[in-house]
DNA sequence: CGTGATAACTTGACGAACAATCTGCGTGAT
DNA sequence: ATCACGCAGATTGTTCGTCAAGTTATCACG
């Protein structure tokens, strides 16, 4: 069996490191971003700029129209309520189904035991990371290429999402917390109905708060 | 509200052409795609193909490695039961919303009545079309813009797999329509539970009949 | 107050070029 | 005969320059 390397084409490079700003808002929602713009920043082709805001494009982290510049999209919320109901969708099934076989992988417990030492600290970002990686893990380790790659399409754009709100306000990590050991404990215990419903009272609660707070303020 | 009009690039119909055309067999699998060909067909710049290319690379309709040509993927047993799998997690789900909400689309009941007129006929590809197009339907049916992306890549690969196998041996258009009549009976009488078990019976009957098909034959 | 023309900006697509890399084949040594 | 080596051909990765086409905003004009 071969021994896999990793390398990285230039092209790869730049649409990972767009793809990351995209998701920490270091490239701001609305904000044109132009291939040239883009060829500038990174010293690179146009051609080459191009391709990866074409791979971002098809990842639904930008945007664009024909002949305009490709934007980072708004998410307004209808778009957030599809977001949760993919993703509620997907996960819930999932949960049923590790709870069949009341299995949860070592990375599961790994992330929420992270999400913990996250939580305590002051940063924002370290806990919506904790919070994503919990939710992926238990995805991954249903071991379905296909099923993760879905997942990760949705969970990337609710990154998107999550960076846009300034989320400090509406997270409670004690609560999140909770919400996950309950989703594990249903799952260890092989409670499959249990478990779907608590990921889905898990999603509803974290939808309605940010829902919440995307119609109050006029930020 | 503005009235979209549908137009095309020369990358686009690109794209979308090739896509047919590895859908249905016509470019086969194994045989390389290079970038070089399918501007030579086309008459395009190879910067164009090799846009599309990527586009389809990233359907999972392509599969390539750093400086090689892409090929069409032969997909092994283990991606079949990927495939199926995935597809299964969200189908049956969505099975059991719709008859939550006793809601048959009015597009599934026509793409129902158009997979029975095809079963008529003697062509294999039309009836392949017509079953997944009821499904795609169905689950377009919630509304959900990312559950039907994510399931359209994954009926896509699924298409895939069924123009390379040569389905004519291996399905029975009487059973498949009645496995889909007992699919809409449990939505419509609002039973989610025989929806998606229902649908997921559906999807294991072809599973092992593919699945069959592909360890007998030395092709 | 519209209407239309103009200019600036941006993307769409092309063609050519060179580097890097993979592949297969022939050569030569063992 | 076989294996390693190296070389040539094929293919992709990336860049540059160019032109066409489309969008947006401005501004003059009737």
């Amino acid at each position: 069996m071969p021994i896999p390397l990793v390398t990285q084409s230039v092209g790869d490079a730049l649409a990972e490191s767009l793809r990351e700003r995209v998701l920490t808002e270091d490239i701001k929602a609305g904000v044109p971003v132009t291939e040239a713009s883009v060829a500038n920043d990174y010293q690179v082709a146009r051609q080459t700029a191009k391709a990866a805001i074409e791979r971002l494009v098809g990842e639904g982290l930008l945007e664009r129209t024909a002949h305009r510049s490709a934007r980072v999209p708004v998410l307004d919320t209808s778009q957030v309520k599809d977001l949760y109901f993919a993703r509620g969708v997907i996960e819930s099934r999932c949960y049923e189904l590790l709870a069949a076989e009341r299995r949860v992988a070592p990375a599961a417990e790994t992330a929420h035991a992270a999400f913990a030492t996250a939580a305590a600290g002051m940063d924002v970002a370290p806990i919506v990371d904790a919070d994503i990686e919990f939710h992926r893990a238990l995805v991954l380790s249903l071991g379905s290429a296909r099923l993760a790659r879905s997942h990760a399409l949705i969970i990337n754009e609710m990154r998107l999402c999550l960076a846009q709100v300034q989320s400090r306000h509406l997270l409670d990590a004690t609560e999140i917390a909770s919400e996950h050991e309950t989703i594990l404990r249903a799952i260890r215990s092989g409670d499959a109905a249990r478990a779907g419903s608590a990921g889905l009272d898990h999603l509803a609660h974290a939808e309605e708060k940010l829902l919440e707070h995307m119609s109050a303020p006029r930020t």
